[in-house]
DNA sequence: GTGTATCGAATTTTT
DNA sequence: TTCGATACAC
C-alpha cells in the first residue's frame, strides 16, 4: 500500500492525522481539501476504525463515489463498502427508509422535486382562490423553505406572532393556512420535500432519543464537506449526531460560500470555534490548482468582501497567462469569440474539448454559446438546466413507477391518470378530489373503489369503468413488481400503459426524441439493476431507484469518456476544474444578477461567486462581457460588471478594446449599426456615464473599497482613440501586409474575405502556415 | 373531453 | 424568444 501520509503537506497531513476531537479545515481555493478528506478516511480504517462507523457528507453524490473509489484504492474495497456516503440529502433520505413511519409516513414515501412542489402549490392556491400574482406558487415556496430550514414547523409558525406579522406586511396574509395546506397535502400523498429531508430528520432525532442515540453509536465519525454551505438544519443535524463522540471534522472555505439564497448559513462555519471550543484549527493555503496569475487575480477579487476568515492562499505554481478579457459587442459575437478561442487552443495549447469549461451566471446563457459551438462544430455538453429527469416524458414514464410504490402520490396519480389520454377529463378528476375531501380519503382509494363512489358524486358508467380500469392497470404492476425484477416490470408498464405507442406516433423531430429519451430511461432502469445486484450491499428495487433519481443532479451524471466542452452555471461548477475556463457574461445586472445587488450581503455572495468561478481555472482563464445582450425577447444594453473594475489590473490582459474605437472613428459606417448605433453610442449612455465618472472623481470613495490602479478603461470612445494606430482592424488591413499576431507569429495577408463587419483574413505564417481569422478577434499588429 | 389558437409572462443561482 | 395557461371550437 502507497504511503499515503507522504504524499501530503505539512499542514494537510496534520489534518489527515487528527482523527479524535472536533477539526476544522479552512480550505483556501484549490488546496487539496479532497485530497484530506479522502486520506483522512483511509487513515481511519488503516487505525482500525470501523467503516461502519464513519459518515461523510459531501456536496455532490458524484463527489462521494469519487472518494468513495479512492479511498477503495488505498485500503480495499472490502474495507470502503459500509461507509455511508454522500450529500445531506441522499443520506438522510436513506435513513428515513428506515425511520421516517415513526411520524406516520410510509417507508417507500415519494421525494417530491421541485416541479412537484410548484404543482401542489399552483393547486392550493387556486382552491383557496387567492390571487396567483400575490401568491406566487414559487415564491410561497420559498417562504415554506425558509420555515423549514429553520425548523419552523406549521404549529410553530402558528405561534410565532412575529413571522404572521411579517408575511401579513408582505401582503400575504395568508401564508399559514397555505402552509397548512401544503404541509397536510404532501403528507396524505405519504411525500416528502428536498427540505423535508432535513426537516424530518430533524424532528425524529429530536423525539426520539433512543432513534438519536443509534446513530450516534453508529458514526462515530463525521466528516462534512463544503461545511461553508451547509444551512440551519443540517447544522442541527450534525450537531445532534456529533454531540456524543465529538469526532467531527468539517471542510470548507467561507469565501466560496454561494447558496445562501437557498438558506446556507456562512455563520456555521464562521462560529465553528465557538461550538466546539476546543477545536483544532487547519488552514490549508498553498493552491496546487492555479497558476499565480489566476490566484492572484482571485485574490485581488475576494478582498473587496468584508466578511470572511483571514487567510492567504498562495502557489508555487509558474505565473501562467495573464486573464484575456473580451468586450464583445452582443452575446452572439461573444459566443464566437469564445468557440474560436476554443478551436485554436486546441490546436495551439494541444487541448482537448474537455479541458475547457464556459461558466455563466444563469442557465439562459447556454443558448447563443451552444450555437456557436455547433457552428464551429465543437462538441460540448451543457449542465443543469431542464435535466433529464425533468423532461415530460421522463416525468410521465417516472409517475407511473412512483404510484407503483406509492399508489397515494397525488402527483404521480393526476399526473398519469389520462395520459395516454383515457377520456378522463378536468371534470372528473374534479369531482374526484372533491370526493376524496369528503371522505378523508386518498385520490387513489376513491379510483380504486369508483364503484362504490361513483353513483353519490355523478359519475357515469363510462368513466366509471375507465378509472377502474386505470386503478386495475396499476394493481397489476404493483404485482407484478412481488416476482418481476424492475426493469421487466418497467417495460411491461411502459407497453401496456400505451405511452411507448404514443411516443411513437409522434414522428416529428421532438417525438422523436422524446421517444428516445424513454428508451433512454428504460436502459437506466437496466443498468441499474445490473450494477445493484453486483453489490452485496445493493439495493435493486425500484425505490431505490426512484429516490436515486429523485435526488440526482446534473453534475452526477458526467460519463467519465465524454470529451465535450463543458457548459453550466458557475454554482454548478463548485468543486471542479479546468485547464481553461471562459467566465461570460460580465455586465452589471447579470453578473452580480439584478436581483443581488441591493445589499452587501447579496452582493459580497455575488463576488464570492466570482471568485468561486475564477479559481476553477489552472492555467488559462479568460473574462468576456458584451456591450449588448438579447434578453426577453430584446436587444438590452448592458455595462461591464463591476468585478472587472475590482480584479488588480496588473492580471489582465485587454484584449479588444480597438473595436469601439473603429465603431467611433466614424470613416466607415458600413458596420456601425449592424446592433443599432444608438445601443451604445445614444448621446443618454454617455451622458450618464460621465455623470458617474465625475461623481467619482469627486469623491473617490464612491466606487471603491480599495484603490486600484489607473488602468484603459471601458469607455469606447475618445480615450483609447489612440491605439488604433498600431492595431488592426478590417478596414486598415490590406492584402500583402506583414503582421503579427499573440501566438501565430508573423505572417503575410493573403486575402481578405466577407462584408466589413465580419471579415475574415487569409494570413500565412511563417511558422504556423496558412490560417483564416476572424479580424474580429484576432489581435493583430501590422508591421509592414 | 380533446385539440388548437392566441395571448401573456418570464430569467438568478439548486438539493 | 419560448413556454405556459386559458379560451374556444369540434
Amino acid at each position: 500500500m502507497e504511503n499515503y501520509l507522504d504524499l501530503l503537506n505539512e499542514p494537510q497531513r496534520k489534518a489527515v492525522e487528527a482523527t479524535e476531537g472536533p477539526v476544522m479545515v479552512i480550505a483556501g481555493a484549490g488546496s487539496g481539501k479532497t485530497r484530506v478528506l479522502t486520506y483522512r478516511i483511509a487513515h481511519l480504517l488503516n487505525k482500525g476504525v470501523d467503516s461502519f462507523n464513519i459518515l461523510s457528507l459531501t456536496f455532490t453524490n458524484k463527489a462521494a463515489k469519487e472518494m468513495k473509489e479512492r479511498i477503495a484504492n488505498v485500503v480495499g474495497h472490502s474495507e470502503a463498502k459500509n461507509l455511508w456516503m454522500g450529500t445531506f440529502h441522499s443520506v438522510f433520505a436513506r435513513m428515513l427508509r428506515v425511520e421516517a413511519p415513526l411520524l406516520g409516513y410510509p417507508s417507500d414515501f415519494t421525494i417530491y422535486d421541485q416541479q412537484d412542489a410548484v404543482s401542489v402549490m399552483s393547486k392550493i392556491i387556486t382552491e383557496m382562490n387567492l390571487d396567483k400574482d400575490i401568491y406566487k406558487p414559487k415564491q410561497v415556496l420559498g417562504r415554506i423553505s425558509q420555515y423549514k430550514n429553520n425548523l419552523i414547523t406549521v404549529r410553530a409558525y402558528h405561534n410565532n406572532q412575529a413571522l404572521i406579522e411579517a408575511d401579513a406586511e408582505a401582503m400575504k396574509p395568508r401564508m399559514g393556512d397555505i402552509y397548512r395546506a401544503y404541509v397536510d397535502r404532501c403528507f396524505k400523498s405519504g411525500a416528502m420535500d428536498f427540505d423535508d429531508l432535513l426537516l424530518r430528520t430533524n424532528e425524529i432525532l429530536t423525539r426520539f432519543p433512543e432513534v438519536l442515540s443509534k446513530y450516534q453509536e453508529r458514526f462515530k465519525y463525521i466528516m462534512v464537506d463544503e461545511y461553508q454551505d451547509t444551512n440551519h438544519s443540517q447544522y442541527l443535524i450534525v450537531k445532534a449526531l456529533a454531540s456524543r463522540y465529538e469526532n467531527i471534522c468539517v471542510v470548507g472555505d467561507d469565501a466560496q460560500s454561494i447558496y445562501a439564497f437557498r438558506g446556507a448559513n456562512i455563520r456555521n462555519i464562521l462560529s465553528f470555534k465557538q461550538d466546539y471550543p476546543d477545536a483544532q484549527l487547519y488552514p490549508l493555503e498553498q493552491n496546487y490548482r492555479s497558476s499565480q496569475n489566476i490566484v492572484q487575480a482571485a485574490n485581488t477579487i475576494i478582498a473587496h468582501n468584508q466578511d470572511q476568515l483571514e487567510k492567504n492562499v498562495w502557489t508555487s505554481n509558474e505565473e501562467g497567462e495573464k486573464i484575456a478579457v473580451y468586450r464583445a459587442l452582443s452575446d452572439a459575437d461573444e459566443a464566437r469569440y469564445i468557440a474560436s478561442q476554443i478551436w485554436e487552443r486546441q490546436i495551439s495549447d494541444h487541448l482537448q474539448p474537455k479541458d475547457f469549461a464556459i461558466l455563466y451566471r444563469t442557465n439562459a446563457q447556454s443558448r447563443a454559446l451552444e450555437e456557436a459551438l455547433r457552428k464551429r462544430g465543437i462538441k460540448y455538453r451543457v449542465f443543469g438546466g431542464t435535466s433529464f429527469y425533468q423532461r415530460k416524458e421522463i416525468k410521465d414514464m417516472v409517475g407511473y413507477m412512483r404510484l407503483l410504490i406509492n399508489q397515494n402520490d397525488e402527483e404521480a396519480l393526476l399526473r398519469t391518470i389520462n395520459y395516454p389520454a383515457r377520456g378522463i377529463g378536468q371534470t372528473t378528476i374534479s369531482k374526484l378530489l372533491v370526493a376524496a375531501d369528503q371522505h378523508q380519503s386518498t385520490l387513489f382509494n376513491i379510483v380504486e373503489n369508483i364503484s362504490m363512489y361513483a353513483p353519490t358524486i355523478g359519475i357515469n358508467a363510462g368513466t366509471s369503468n375507465k378509472l377502474n380500469d386505470f386503478a386495475l392497470l396499476i394493481k397489476r404492476f404493483q404485482v407484478m413488481l412481488k416476482t418481476h425484477d424492475v426493469y421487466e416490470v418497467t417495460m411491461e408498464m411502459a407497453k401496456a400503459t400505451g405511452l411507448l405507442r404514443t411516443l411513437k406516433e409522434d414522428s416529428t423531430p421532438e417525438g422523436i426524441s422524446r421517444l428516445e429519451n424513454v428508451q433512454e430511461l428504460l436502459n437506466s432502469i437496466q443498468g441499474y439493476v445490473d450494477e445493484q445486484k453486483q453489490l452485496e450491499d445493493g439495493d435493486a428495487s425500484l425505490s431505490g431507484f426512484l429516490e436515486n433519481i429523485a435526488l440526482a443532479t446534473d453534475a452526477d451524471n458526467t460519463d467519465e469518456d465524454d470529451n465535450q466542452v463543458n457548459l453550466m452555471t458557475v454554482h454548478l461548477a463548485k468543486g471542479l476544474e479546468f485547464p481553461v475556463v471562459f467566465i461570460a457574461g460580465l455586465e452589471e445586472n447579470l453578473f452580480p444578477s439584478m436581483m443581488a445587488v441591493n445589499t452587501r450581503a447579496e452582493l459580497e455572495e455575488e463576488r464570492r461567486l466570482f471568485y468561486v468561478a475564477l479559481t476553477r481555472a489552472e492555467k488559462v482563464a479568460y473574462f468576456t462581457y458584451s456591450v449588448s445582450r438579447f434578453r426577453w425577447g430584446k436587444i438590452i444594453d448592458c455595462e461591464p460588471s463591476r468585478f472587472l473594475e475590482e480584479v488588480d489590473s496588473n492580471y489582465l490582459d485587454w484584449k479588444n478594446l480597438h473595436i469601439p474605437t473603429q465603431r467611433n472613428s466614424n470613416n466607415s459606417g458600413l458596420s456601425a449599426d449592424l446592433f443599432g448605433d444608438d445601443n451604445y453610442s445614444a448621446p443618454a449612455r454617455y451622458s450618464s456615464e460621465s455623470r458617474e465618472k465625475s461623481a467619482a472623481r469627486q469623491n473617490p470613495n464612491i466606487r471603491r473599497a480599495t484603490p486600484t490602479p489607473p488602468k484603459a478603461n471601458f469607455k469606447p470612445v475618445g480615450e483609447t482613440k489612440s491605439t488604433s494606430a498600431n492595431t488592426a482592424n478590417h478596414l486598415g488591413l490590406q492584402i500583402g501586409q506583414v503582421v503579427l499576431h499573440d501566438r501565430f507569429g508573423r505572417g503575410e495577408v493573403k486575402d481578405l474575405q466577407g462584408d466589413p463587419s465580419d471579415m475574415k483574413a487569409i494570413i500565412h505564417f511563417d511558422t504556423a502556415g496558412e490560417k483564416k481569422l476572424l479580424l474580429n478577434f484576432a489581435k493583430l499588429k501590422i508591421i509592414s
